[in-house]
DNA sequence: CTCATTGCAAAACGTTTGCACAAAA
DNA sequence: TTTTGTGCAAACGTTTTGCAATGAG
């Protein structure tokens, strides 16, 4: 592969997580995939992800033992996770500053962070 | 069961974590329970841990796709994962302060946090 | 044509569970 | 005795991979 070819499938995919609020779990993906190209398979949806995963475009979220994938390059944002819906949502804002190279502790020597948060979503939290 | 009831394998697997300087993967509780009891099952190992999330004297931490666990009841922490040796540290310092009902961007009621850094451990550090 | 990509089914992996047996009360 | 805990192996859900067939260049 010298020049990335691209394929309609690779590029749903890629879209699905583009468009997406936040992250988004595999069956989600494929469901969604499979809504714009039907008989897509679930192989096809990992194979493309690990693919996109190692090019750099998106890249996985791992929260509450399930791994959920979205877009890359959209700049710093963390992660709101609904206790009720078990939605996940990416928020814009970060409510701490550590600037790559920050020692911790002692030694700890901090390159990135990552933050998620836990509660309620706006609709959740309206309901009760 | 009235009264909790004490086993030497459950009893093994509470002071691992117990000790522990950071969360462990199952593997590693497995390999220094059998240290101390050969013969120890990966299935008791599991439903210890179970048993202990249930009743709240450990809760499991999810990172990078690898399911840990430790202790409880030590305070409030975060995480450090360091991306040379893959080890995982606890940190007792806070970056952060997230009173519970802090409202993010117009709904998202926060109940909780959780951080996680990514660097290099001091001894990852040293090394180079 | 050649080579990348696909669907399917099988395999691999981590985790859970059924069951018969051992240990504890 | 009854009850709880255990090891083993089978089952389970998720992710990966082998392979033959399809699609693109």
């Amino acid at each position: 592969m010298t020049a990335p070819r691209s394929t309609k499938q690779r590029d749903v995919i890629s879209r699905v997580l583009e468009i997406a609020e936040g992250p988004l779990a595999v069956a989600d993906i494929l469901a969604r995939t499979q809504s714009d190209v039907p008989g897509v398979g679930l192989a096809t949806v990992y194979r493309t992800l690990k693919l996109l995963c190692d090019q750099g475009s998106v890249h996985p979220v791992t929260l509450d033992g399930e791994t959920r994938y979205e877009a890359s390059g959209r700049g710093h944002h963390h992660h709101f996770s609904c206790t009720a819906c078990g939605r996940v949502f990416t928020l814009h804002a970060c409510p701490v500053s550590i600037p790559s190279g920050t020692v911790y502790q002692g030694g700890f020597v901090v390159e990135a962070h990552e933050i998620t948060l836990y509660g309620r979503c706006p609709a959740c939290a309206a309901t009760g």
